[in-house]
DNA sequence: CCGCCTAAACTAGCGGTGTAAGTTTTTACA
DNA sequence: TGTAAAAACTTACACCGCTAGTTTAGGCGG
């Protein structure tokens, strides 16, 4: 086949399947033959749309990131719009576990990344915060919202109840962890949520905002 | 070469090699062959020490935890101990970066990490905390440091000042964090530590542990 | 002390990877 | 209408993890 009438590949049709691989079978899953086949066309006409697979990870990434609600930072009370956002981008993130790795370093050149970097710090910025302080912040909102998504603290511990043997006494149940696994995330992510913003709302109105 | 008089490998020296390949260059560096050849043997050799590639990254993995101190936990306060073993924690992933993506999926398997959450959850159950909440600080806290180490906050933004146009007011000096990397990365996580310990602390004083 | 078995290296090779190069044909435009 | 760009193609390269089978040294039982 050479050049068809219509155009068979468009950059949004390989990121929309370039995600949907991403999210049913994992990272290592996409491949650029793989992600060719799924469109009914060879591997290296890819290349046409997008120079490298990074390309094609990183629009898939920032597709995520771009569901992200970000227009809670628009009005109202700091706190309120940063658990918000929080909420927001940890939900997202739930939904689509196995695109975090690519995430979890930073918006880089991606446009909705930076998008969401600019509303979150100008909000703090604009509450009052120092500029040191509001990066802190923003920093560790991202530790422990990437941090939380990036591997399910439940699923980090064999379901095999043999492991947790004599060694490790106080790990005797962990071997049920996983059948919990929504509950244990959830309830670690919002106390930490909780526990973050009240500390942060302790400081600021006692002054402390440096 | 058919058997050597005296054994060429061993998987002291293949997981010694194999961490020093993937501090120096990164975990997509470290391929089979690559790795023989720094021992100075051929790539299908390291199969008579090791099953997978997989297990070479995960005793690799095991090693880095073992380097964390957890006797803190032997004696005084939950929350000095808790501290202490965050920060040595923070350090020793600090100064292995390249391998925390396959620590931040959890113990797994692996012997060291095991016991480092032996250790830490049982500190949490003997210092009076409900099993279920235990495991939330636990999980938490593993957000925070793994969160903190995977991906640099300053490292995330690209150092190129062009990037931050007009699009996002707030980061036109966004380009600048790379510089002083290390002042926001400590910062942050030192700022989330403060926090959340000091939230735990309000609550364990008002009897609230569960 | 000889012979066998296992350990630990080797070579060859399979099916997969990302991507570069060059080809063909269609479409858009000067 | 001639030409250049676009979008598919095929082929190929160097690498990947890993398997299979081969060779030889060392340790051990008879």
């Amino acid at each position: 086949m050479a050049r068809p009438r219509q155009a068979l590949l468009t950059r949004e049709r390989i990121v929309e399947a370039a995600s949907a691989l991403i999210d049913a079978e994992g990272l290592d899953a996409l491949s650029m033959r793989r992600l060719a086949t799924e469109l009914g066309v060879q591997g290296p006409s890819l290349y046409n749309h997008f120079a490298t697979k990074a390309e094609i990870v990183d629009a898939v990434a920032d597709a995520v990131v771009a569901q992200v609600d970000i227009d809670v930072f628009g009005s109202g009370d700091w706190r309120e719009a940063l658990r918000l956002w929080a909420k927001s981008y940890h939900a997202v993130l739930t939904a689509h576990p196995n695109i975090v790795p690519v995430l979890a370093t930073g918006p880089g050149r991606r446009p909705a990344g930076l998008a969401m970097a600019e509303a979150v710090y100008g909000a703090l910025i604009e509450a009052g915060w120092s500029r040191a302080r509001a990066t802190h912040i923003g920093a560790l909102m991202r530790y422990l919202i990437t941090g939380s998504a990036l591997g399910s603290f439940a699923l980090g511990f064999e379901a095999d109840p043999d492991l947790y043997d004599e060694r490790y006494p106080h790990l005797h149940r962990a071997h049920e962890l996983a059948a919990h696994r929504a509950a244990v995330d959830e309830g670690a992510f919002e106390l930490g949520l909780d526990l973050l913003i009240a500390g942060l709302t302790d400081r600021y109105d006692q002054g402390v905002r440096r």
